[in-house]
DNA sequence: TGACGTCCAAGACGGATTGTCTTAGGATGC
DNA sequence: GCATCCTAAGACAATCCGTCTTGGACGTCA
């Protein structure tokens, strides 16, 4: 494993939440979507985002056609674990033991989301007990 | 509420990192202690540094003596929550949910975690519940 | 064919951030 | 009174990030 520990800025990341909600799009149509009509300024700062998520790894090109279309290379899932991962290198030595900890005590969960949470546990722990025999 | 909404640098999180862990110190303890006998001018990154950490409320300088003595003012909890919680707002809409979902989900927990979890989750329920009565 | 519009590629640009380093001056201790 | 430590203030280069400009290729259509 290992290259791709880069992440997204702002703007690059309104683009990939576009292309997550809306599927493969053109430059001219994130760029609307996003910048709502911006004129031709837009459309080149679409452009160099696009290329630089391109280098990242973050989305494709589609280059067969006339006009290029991008689409997401990465899930929201895998950015978000990215980020989760960044904050316990960062503050919790790696282990991410301390950050469920913070969120189930500190960050007023609901009772229902306590209720789910804890479901969510007991079946991934039974499915893990099996497989493990732990 | 509202004004703390800084994030911290890799260098001063290190800085930060040393007093959480040795209690407060002069700049010069610091310096040698994260830059290990780095000569004047760690001494003076150092010392810039911690005047942004204490612009930031990050720190806070005793002056009462005549070399200045610098303490944590923020817990590393705090700089927890506040990543979290960056990382909830970018990527989440704001909501906490689908990072516990992922950390449980996918950050292969052992079965003593998730059942210091679970007790944790139970342990918050209760009390949650016998204050709210729902 | 030639004008026009849309697209891509490449890079310049300014502002902000970040870590480092320099300088100047004041207090302290001997 | 002199050396030594400290503080205060800011300069500095490197990098990042969002924006914008330019140049040229490709197509359509009168």
């Amino acid at each position: 494993m290992g290259r791709n520990e880069v992440d997204v800025t702002d703007a690059e990341l309104a683009l990939l939440t576009a292309l997550w909600d809306h599927g493969p799009a053109p430059i001219r149509r994130l760029a609307e979507r996003v910048y709502g009509e911006g004129g031709p300024s837009a459309y080149a700062t679409v452009q160099k985002l696009l290329e630089r998520l391109e280098q990242k790894g973050c989305v494709t090109r589609d280059r067969s056609g006339s006009v290029h279309v991008f689409a997401a290379a990465v899930e929201k899932g895998e950015l978000i674990g990215r980020r989760l991962r960044a904050v316990a290198d960062s503050l919790c030595g790696g282990s991410f033991t301390p950050l469920l900890t913070h969120l189930v005590e500190g960050e007023g969960l609901s009772a229902a989301e306590r209720d789910e949470l804890r479901s969510l546990i007991d079946r991934l722990d039974r499915g893990k007990r099996r497989r493990t025999g732990a």
